[in-house]
DNA sequence: TTGATACATCAAAATATTTTGATGTATAAT
DNA sequence: ATTATACATCAAAATATTTTGATGTATCAA
């Protein structure tokens, strides 16, 4: 229990952290994975991944959407690095990209930590 | 030091009882939210906000964007959920929902938190 | 080597979003 | 009353995204 504390803990220092240090990098990818999350589809195609890997025939048993339009929108998640893939013969496994998930987190972070809610004044 | 450290745990622990209980009510919204960070602009005028509370012309002054493509914006910002308004003579504030980025806060932490790293088997 | 499966890619069509410039409404100052 | 400011709204144009259906490539099994 003390430990997961700490690790707590840890972990918002370091997220501070990085976000003082990697502001600028964070912002040009930040806006190309708000991208990913902007379409219904691929926001289900995310949900799937949650877990575990899934190739593009899962998608399309479970989803009923093109094998075309599943690749498109795989294809934008990738782009943004939001998916990591795997070839394993003729399949390919899609996984969500963990890091790129923390990007966005401490991004929605800084806005909740860090914004005021100061009012106007003195105009 | 102790105290917030608590303070962290409950936070973890309110958090995953949120994700259990409202975690259909979230994804309607969700969408919706995400959309709003899926335009640079958008992003900027967010970014803005998060000093406090900004007019239309302020966001005028900062970014020239002409005001009709601001208000544009801010109109999808604001059905979105994610801005509220407050109106004092000619001048219209607006600021960020805080309720709104927990939510997609805490979206993004159940990703992180509950996505697995399974791979494939016994198929 | 032939055929089937899993997926990528492409160009065209369909659809959605964004921008622009004009006009409308409310507030306030002269 | 008239004018200026702050912002919203609108319709048309510009632009971007998404979908579709066809075709291409690699892997595997018979």
């Amino acid at each position: 229990m003390k430990s997961f504390l700490f690790k707590l803990y840890l972990r918002k220092l370091i997220t501070l952290k990085l976000l003082k240090e990697s502001s600028k990098v964070k912002k040009e990818n930040i806006s190309k994975l708000m991208v990913s999350f902007s379409d219904p589809f691929r926001l289900e195609i995310i949900d799937l991944m949650m877990d575990g890997e899934v190739c593009v025939c899962d998608i399309m048993k479970l989803t009923n959407l093109s094998q075309s339009r599943i690749s498109y929108h795989i294809k934008i998640l990738k782009e943004a690095g939001l998916i990591s893939d795997r070839q394993e013969g003729r399949w390919v496994y899609y996984s969500l990209n963990k890091e790129s998930l923390f990007l966005i987190k401490e991004w929605i972070t800084s806005l909740t930590d860090y914004s005021s809610n100061r009012k106007r004044c003195c105009e």
